[in-house]
DNA sequence: GTTGTCACG
DNA sequence: ACGTACGTGACAACG
């Protein structure tokens, strides 16, 4: 085994962890957080990687630019906090305490004193951990050189290695400086190359290997904007693959040998003098005669960390023993369970066959486990709700109030789409402190605690109800799709003249389609041709073949999806218990999957029939109520707009008052079709217009689309007014924001990427109407669930579809939920227009309408 | 695992 | 010069 060097970025980690914890100060009101950020992240990685060698590099700063004003100012980022600042002479007591080197070098970077160190490693056959939080760094990777990289906070961290820098950026470590000098780094000031974005500059890179190479081949190899951009750009470009690039020679005067870690209980009386209760505990652990891990698999090290406990009495006890005033965070694992308490103490619950050879049947650890969990004073969980799917089967519920660290972590980033749950319960009550932080510094609190933390438990209840289907009603439209289904696929073949080929495969039928038969292809895939419905029906009058070939596609979804898909995931109880997922959605709404109650067919008279099979139990009804046109009325009340306020105010159909706005006609004398166009653009609207999308969707050109668009604007200026609002606000502050405090970042924003930017831009439009529609039915659902069970009613919510809620109740009751639903509904918010429910109750779905 | 298609709001 | 309406999930085909 090769020894192990740890170098700490030490300027990026303290503001990293300045930044992730209040603003907590101790006794003596003295500020602390980042201190113990960064302590607890390095007595972290000491035990996770018990290296040989530690050391902790800082930026350099003379007398009087103490604390790099200087370089802040050059690099264009703020100056450093007056909380933080003294906290730096603090943390080098604590590091000169613990034996750790401090690493600095006049004129040089923290960044180049790791670069340098890594090297020296490297030609010593030393293994190097670089841990830091900036991305720069990524290019120092190399074999035996990884990087450590906290993605937030001091606790979320990714381990970066050659493969791992490839598969993130597309580029290999060493191209790291050549990306930056060609896409440009808006947080660092680095400007790039102007016009080439990340892609071009991976594929760039991938082709010519370096900056230098790419430029000398622009000029022959490269046509158009981009090779225009890449001739002017090329002095631009060098210059920021120089600043971008670290230097690996730093004369420094520490030896390798300099920084060899020893023994660092010496820390305890300046840990005890600041108030550092927690880490004198972490820091005892790591003492050379406290009890080590044997096993080699890092799993098991951090297991063997914990106190096992192999009884149900050991954890009785433990329990017993947290303090009445602490939380109690609990990760679920494989191996077992992970447990600590706010105060440091850590425990595990190996699960037989687990890590550690023996341990507990799980139905019993879990079983042992339910004092807590029903008695805690808090609990601090990750996916509370899958927990409590997981644990129920076992005759084990969660009662006592938590915090769901998953729920957190999505208010905070809602679109970075799959939260990794942390290795242990200590790391999780650590992120917890943390995201509780975040949250309330971006106003979130409220959201979280009033609206998400309820509705998990309101989504549990409705997954747990289901949904009951009629298997028979299933099975004898099954029979009738397939008779369909075969018919159709005879005639197909007939009427194309060929010998039967795969239906279902693109490629072939758009052989067919396209080269036997000869009709005009017009949109194109990336391997070949479109074959999608928008595309079919235009040739539809060109071949007879067509239209059946439209048929087959939608009977067989109906067939795969619904009626195979539906049985295959009906319960023994005859129900269907959907997953409802909070922490999903950028916009904020739920989504549904295994399976999707969100997407039962609705819009043609066939697929419509699918709902018939979804029906209340003998004696019972579904009471169904819709929001009507929420999304508009909530762009009425949020523009303000005089003319959308007015048309919902007397109660008019929208898009009839569009038209007649639009067209410049009377109410009366509003046809279907202008009606549906004002349709389309008021959708177009919500989404966050283009020309070219509502041309597509209307089928006009995209003159005559933006024309159409510029009337609309004219007679809604508040609307437009309002959707510049929305941009400026989110190009501001990166993030768009609902009514209720819900934020979507929008790094699309500040992209040199025209289309993502575009993107970005309708976003931006439409992310306040949608997630304020996705606010207010949660809060609905809230007060619904919570009215019927304080009435005493057997009425159980089952379903969300967006604007929707699905109620089953006894047919006595049917009178009065349906009063309810609605109330709830309608004074979910006080918008200043009406907000309005439609409520209609039957024994199917299907019969709702 | 990604792509194309299509179901919903 | 380029490709876009916003937000999801499931299925079959294909590499």
């Amino acid at each position: 085994m090769p020894e192990t060097f740890v170098i700490i970025d030490g300027n990026s980690l303290m503001h990293r962890a300045f930044h992730a914890l209040p603003p907590l100060t101790n006794e003596d009101g003295i500020y602390t957080n980042a201190v113990f950020g960064f302590l607890s992240m390095l007595l972290k990685v000491v035990a996770d990687e018990r290296p040989d060698y530690l050391a902790v590099a800082f930026d350099m700063h003379g007398p009087t630019f103490r604390h790099t004003d200087y370089a802040e100012y050059k690099a264009g980022r703020k100056p450093t906090a007056p909380e933080l600042r003294p906290q730096f002479d603090l943390l080098y007591e604590c590091l000169d305490a613990m034996g750790v080197r401090r690493l600095t070098c006049p004129t040089f970077e923290a960044d180049d004193i790791l670069g340098t160190m890594a090297r020296r490693c490297e030609e010593a056959g030393i293994s190097a951990l670089l841990v830091t939080g900036d991305r720069d760094s990524m290019q120092l990777v190399t074999e035996t050189s990884s990087v450590l990289y906290t993605r937030r906070g001091v606790s979320d961290v990714v381990r970066y290695t050659p493969e791992k820098v490839k598969e993130d950026f597309g580029v290999t470590p060493q191209q790291i400086p050549d990306l930056k000098g060609l896409m440009g780094d808006a947080s660092d000031n680095i400007p790039g190359v102007p016009g080439i974005g990340e892609k071009t500059a991976v594929k760039l890179l991938d082709a010519y290997g370096t900056l230098e190479n790419a430029f000398d081949h622009a000029d022959t190899d490269l046509k158009g904007k981009q090779r225009e951009k890449m001739l002017e750009g090329r002095l631009s470009g060098l210059m920021s693959k120089k600043i971008a690039t670290i230097t690996r020679q730093v004369p420094l005067e520490e030896r390798i040998e300099d920084c060899r870690l020893h023994d660092m209980q010496g820390a305890m009386p300046v840990f005890e003098r600041l108030q550092l209760k927690s880490l004198m505990t972490r820091l005892r652990q790591l003492a050379p005669d406290a009890p080590q891990a044997e096993s080699s698999a890092k799993a098991a090290l951090a297991w063997q960390e914990e106190a096992a406990l192999s009884s149900a009495e050991a954890i009785r006890a433990w329990i017993e023993d947290i303090p009445g005033d602490a939380a109690a965070a609990i990760v679920m694992r494989e191996e077992g369970f992970s447990l600590a308490d706010g105060s440091g103490r850590r425990a595990a619950i190996p699960f037989a066959q687990g890590l550690l050879g023996e341990g507990m049947d799980p139905v019993e650890a879990a079983q042992a486990l339910a004092p807590l969990l029903s008695g805690a004073r808090r609990l601090v969980l990750f996916g509370a709700k899958r927990l409590m799917t997981q644990l129920a089967p076992w005759g084990v519920a969660i009662t006592a109030p938590f915090d769901d660290v998953q729920l957190e972590a999505y208010l905070l980033a809602p679109q970075s789409g799959n939260y990794e749950a942390p290795e242990s319960a200590a790391a999780l009550y650590e992120q917890s402190i943390e995201s509780a932080a975040q949250l309330h510094q971006q106003d979130m609190t409220k959201l979280y605690r009033e609206i998400e933390l309820p509705l998990l438990n309101t989504l549990y209840a409705m997954e747990c109800e289901g949904f009951l289907v009629d298997r028979e009603e299933l099975h004898r439209l099954g029979a009738q799709y397939n008779q369909q289904i075969s018919a159709l696929r005879d005639e197909i073949y007939a009427l194309c003249g060929v010998e039967p080929f795969n239906l279902n495969s693109t490629q072939q039928l758009g052989a067919v389609l396209f080269e036997k038969l000869g009709l005009p292809a017009r949109k194109k895939t990336q391997r070949g041709y479109s074959t999608d419905a928008d595309t079919l029906q235009e040739l539809s009058s060109l071949h007879p073949a067509i239209d059946k070939i439209l048929a087959y596609r939608q009977v067989t979804k109906l067939n795969s999806t619904y009626i195979d898909g539906l049985l295959r995931l009906t319960g023994r109880d005859g129900r269907i218990h959907t997953w409802f997922d909070q922490t999903t959605a950028a916009t904020g709404r739920i989504s549904s999957s295994e399976p999707n109650l969100q997407n039962i067919p609705v819009r043609t008279e066939m697929g419509r029939e699918i709902r018939r099979a979804f029906i209340a139990k003998p004696g019972c009804v579904l009471v169904d109520a819709d929001y009507s046109q929420i999304e508009l009325r909530l762009l009425a009340h949020l523009s303000g707009d005089p003319a959308m306020c007015d048309a919902f105010s007397r109660g008019q159909d929208v898009h009839t008052r569009t038209a007649a706005e639009v067209y410049g006609v009377p109410i009366e004398e509003v046809t279907p079709q202008m009606r549906s166009s004002a349709k389309a653009v008021n959708f177009g609207i919500v989404y966050g217009i283009s020309d070219f999308g509502l041309a597509s969707n209307l089928h006009i050109s995209r003159k005559e689309a933006a024309e159409f668009i510029e009337r609309y604007f004219a007679r809604y200026g508040a609307v437009r007014k309002f959707m510049d609002a929305c941009v400026a606000q989110g190009k501001a502050e990166g993030y768009s924001v609902t009514m209720y405090g819900r934020r979507r970042p929008l790094p699309e924003l500040s992209s040199s990427n025209y289309n993502r930017r575009q993107f970005g831009e309708r976003a931006a439009m439409n992310t306040p109407v949608q997630g304020a529609a996705a606010d207010i039915i949660k809060i609905a659902m809230n007060t619904v669930h919570r009215r019927l069970s304080e009435e005493g009613l057997k009425a159980r919510l089952i379903l969300q579809v967006h604007d929707e809620l699905i109620v089953e109740c006894p047919e006595r009751e049917q009178e009065q939920v349906e009063q309810l639903l609605r109330a709830c509904m309608e004074s979910a918010a006080s918008l200043s227009v009406p907000l309005v429910a439609d409520v209609h109750a039957g024994h199917s779905w299907f019969d709702t309408k």
